[in-house]
DNA sequence: AATATATAGTTAATCGATTAAATAAAAAAA
DNA sequence: TTTTTTTATTTAATCGATTAACTATATATT
């Protein structure tokens, strides 16, 4: 049998006075109209009886529960997991817990965990939407709850986010590809209608473009997330054992580049030699690939501390204007992605 | 300006009911002695409103939160946030909830976590205990807050826990660098009282011993996790570079791993055959390794698993049994240990 | 001494939902 | 018809903390 914990009736009965007195001893402290005698003898009790607030109870009466809603689409995934801790680590600043779900990418998982944590009272909530999710996050605007989009966002809804300049980040990491001298480079990214995504395949044929290269439809391969294995063979099958191979592969993501690096090995075609890889995203499984991997990394610590910044603020007076915060990756050129002319005569 | 949200009460008065009606209707259904009539209308208005009930009133009420708290190390750890996946899922089955925190190995930081989701009324708790928490756990006793353990648990106070055979799982990585024909094996573990890596340190022994090898008392490394990278050096520089340098290594962790082998590419000794290598969990990078990594691989989904099912069993029933759980881990063989010399014959 | 002003504390409402107990109205039994 | 039983609904207490409004003293002012 649980021993039931103390209660402000509880010393309040012990010491004799009324549960107001009480509360403002422990909550108004010095600025409370308390005698000194009585405000003593009510810490002591306090003390003596273990006294620890019901924060719901306290959450109840304020309408605040100091709780951030954190929605992603994979706590597992370390560039989710990171991020979390960094906004973990920021909350606890302001005194703010976080409760986390994982939508899998699916709106509908989205949305029931958007509703069930509105249901806890959740202040505010820091989402990487998932695709198809504009209803949900529609809804939060008009229940005036506060929200951060982060990696993801709508352009269609007005709100604040705090993402990554992915345009510019395909743009420089393919370049940089061009500039090693490949001429036919493929993409691989997620099948996903999501702006981010978009924007990386975007500023990838933008890079071709700028560069007078061949841009083919056969060189995009869109991959739905569920089935990236089978799908990572054949859409590698189809740009590298072909009559006219590409030379160069950019992967739009972490996950990609380490499933399609394993296929790759499997065909036994060497890196930077066979195909030049640039990806995004960090990874320790890139440091260690025997040719270590040039990759746009990404500001997850600034992710995390604009998102958790702007959110506050938002909690705290909800007439702010919008935030609207795009990022820069940053290109870390290592040997994947072979070496520039200059670069060679100078070595 | 946040509209407010819909309560009982405004149902009530749009019905003209009591909202103790509304709330049979809503709460209890067929079961209620209510009217049709008046049901249908209270359902009704209830979808008009969009009525979401207040968990936080409701858990005032009944003294439950649907809600678990999660305490690991650190949540962006992959070995940490992959079970943490796993919980968020398995507690969804029961309607749980999960908030989590990271206490960074420690002790103070766990506590005020822990005393945090206390005052939050947090249902129960999965704890990864921090090194020097036992007065934490006890107290939870005390309080009979329903938690399990995870990872590690303290030997003096009996609660559930979900480990790993730590023992065994290092005296089998050992004893397979050992099958390998590896005679000087070095250990490199944290430097932490807590059982997990104590038994792991006793497997590495136990197997030395059981094989007749020299145990030597600088093969045992142990590191302070929070400077990893230069302790690894000095570490690795005092068994690889001595006079008599060993022949194989054995990491007691997967981060430990991944600092140890990049410091060992920067010695250039290869793996192999200058050092083999074995190492506790899994690890993308480990695949990627030129040589792939042989490894203890744990049971992260029985963890997580078993964690849940024995606290929610706990949660609904106070009463019942402990369960102490060992779980074991499963040796993956590659090439980084070498090979055993039956296998060579045959190969 | 009469009045005004502090001082120290209490009462009671409130947040939103639940539920035992009370009540009123309708139906069944006598 | 009267009494009993059943059915449908309301009242009010409760969870624990907060806080505006009130009351009762004590102290200061004139």
């Amino acid at each position: 049998m649980k021993r039931k914990k103390t209660s402000l009736k509880d010393i309040a009965k012990k010491v004799g006075v009324s549960t107001a007195t009480v509360s403002y001893v422990l909550s108004k402290g010095k600025e409370s109209k308390v005698s000194a005698a009585v405000s003593e003898k009510v810490k002591q009790a306090a003390k003596e009886l273990n006294y620890q607030p019901n924060q719901i109870a306290k959450s109840l009466k304020s309408g605040k529960t100091f709780t951030i809603g954190l929605i992603v689409a994979d706590i597992s995934n370390p560039f989710f997991s990171h991020i979390a801790r960094i906004i973990e680590d920021e909350a606890a600043h302001f005194n703010y817990n976080v409760i986390f779900g994982s939508s899998d990418e699916k709106a509908e998982k989205s949305d029931n965990l958007i509703q069930f944590l509105i249901n806890r009272q959740v202040d505010g909530f820091i989402i990487a939407p998932a695709e198809g999710s504009e209803k949900q996050i529609q809804a939060l605007k008009e229940q005036h709850i506060p929200f951060v989009l982060i990696d993801r966002y709508f352009p269609d809804i007005s709100s604040n986010y705090v993402v990554l300049n992915n345009y510019k980040a395909a743009y420089d990491g393919v370049s940089r590809l061009i500039k090693t001298s490949h001429k036919k480079i493929g993409m691989i990214a997620y099948s996903n209608s999501l702006q981010h995504m978009c924007e990386r395949v975007k500023g990838y044929k933008q890079a071709l473009l700028e560069n007078k290269l061949d841009y083919r439809e056969k060189w995009v391969k869109e991959i739905d997330f569920t089935h990236i294995e089978e799908e990572m063979k054949t859409a590698l099958d189809e740009m590298l054992l072909s009559e006219e191979p590409i030379d160069a592969l950019f992967f739009a993501t972490n996950t990609l580049a380490v499933h399609g690096l394993k296929y790759i090995d499997q065909l036994q075609l060497k890196v930077p030699h066979d195909v030049a890889i640039v990806s995004f995203d960090e990874g320790e499984a890139f440091d260690f690939y025997y040719c270590p991997l040039t990759y746009l990394k990404q500001p997850l610590e600034e992710f995390g501390k604009q998102s958790v910044r702007i959110l506050t603020a938002h909690m705290a007076n909800n007439d702010l204007d919008e935030e609207h915060i795009q990022l820069d990756a940053e290109l870390i050129i290592r040997k994947s992605c072979g070496m520039a002319i200059e670069e060679n005569k100078e070595g």
